[in-house]
DNA sequence: GGCTTAACTGACCAGACAGTCAATTAGAGC
DNA sequence: GCTCTAATTGACTGTCTGGTCAGTTAAGCC
């Protein structure tokens, strides 16, 4: 298992490593670490193994050697990102909350989690171009999701017996609807910031956004049929 | 101008090439026809000159004979879905409609409109990891978005009138939502069939979605504050 | 038929790129 | 110090790929 290591310190990592003596898992962390700003700036295709190298001042073939081929690197990156996601998630606790309260922290988590990870949504972009041939390798991703099910259909379930929430609403969509609403506006923001003329990554108006994205669920959620 | 011909027949526009007499304006749709084919099958980086060259039974450079570069034929490639978007879109219709009405229309334009043209919501991905470095050299596309932004506004302000819409509403904000809920379905299927267990491109699951999207929007506008 | 222009092509190239071979070097256990 | 294993590397390679050169062929016009 990698030690922990500051998330996109590639940099960092590198200058410990020159001074330092031979060290396989900072070498594997540095490999990783630089694969993914590679992977995530230039998407799957447009990434290259030469650069990479370069980035991190050693050989092509230390790569190799740790990771097989481009793809499997690539995989590990993905899997990776993941694991960092779940992670940071940690909703069981939102469970123990009221439902409106719960549930307004469970979208706003989601949208701020988003938009402190770009390479998330980046890689994710980039996986579902390559209509997820990689993500389906890995079992473990999805070991995340049941337990993320599990809280959205607790917070609905309380809400709706106290009458605050609407009822036939379907968990899976509703989770997918939080996440769109965050995950759009990040993932196309350079061509709705060219189209809109605004800068929709400046402070401001991200918080503009976040504030409107609980207001939809919420608004949707509250609105009794 | 290019000539009308059905959107994605390319195989149909060979035929007609190869048993008549030269004509510029058919090879330019075929090459068109057969470039979108493989910028939305491969991305930017994967798509392969040599390939659509094959594909279309002509030479190399017949491709650069009209459009210059890999990147030029990007381009067009992107120019003309965003035409094909503007065109299909036409919602001044909407405006005249009474409010509720006619944002369910515009809610559920925008989702079959998606679902119908997946190639669409494929390059405007690309397009996206690209950090939209092409579209920006295309002015063309902006122009579509001033009337869809009035129409939004129109039904807001109408529905606020009657007491029907909540107020406080960003018109900008409320379309990229509606963007949202239907976009991030579509391209992030792949992930999300895999996680979720769901083969979400049914038609039965497609209407389900629909009908979600809708109520959410509509649901979050009709909650007065 | 001759002339001009544009459609269209075969052959080629220089650089790039994923991946490999065969070797060297450093550390760990004895 | 010796041996074993794993980390690490320089030098290559076969293939692919965007792009070009120098032409040939067809259509339009007089």
């Amino acid at each position: 298992m990698a030690r922990l290591h500051p998330a996109s310190a590639t940099a960092e990592l590198i200058r410990l490593r020159r001074r330092g003596r031979r060290d396989p898992e900072l070498s594997r962390d540095i490999i990783l670490s630089a694969a993914r700003d590679e992977f995530v700036e230039h998407g799957l295709n447009g990434a290259r193994v030469d650069r990479l190298a370069r980035r991190i001042g050693a050989s092509k073939n230390l790569i190799y050697h740790y990771f097989g081929s481009k793809d499997g690197l690539y995989l590990a990156v993905l899997e990776g990102i993941y694991r960092g996601m779940r992670e940071s998630q940690d909703d069981a606790k939102l469970r123990q909350l009221p439902p409106v309260e719960g549930m307004r922290r469970l979208v706003a988590n989601t949208f701020d989690h988003f938009a402190r990870t770009p390479a998330l949504i980046r890689l994710m972009s980039i996986e579902n171009i390559h209509y997820a041939r990689h993500l389906r390798r890995s079992k473990a991703v999805r070991t995340l999701y049941p337990s993320l099910l599990t809280t959205i259909s607790a917070l609905l379930a309380g809400g709706q017996a106290t009458g605050e929430f609407r009822r036939d609403v379907d968990p899976i969509d509703l989770y997918i609807s939080v996440a769109s609403l965050a995950y759009f506006y990040l993932s196309n923001q350079y061509t709705l910031s060219w189209i809109f003329r605004q800068r929709f990554a400046a402070p401001k108006r991200l918080a503009q956004r976040r504030a409107h994205v609980v207001a939809v669920i919420l608004g949707y959620l509250q609105n009794r049929d």
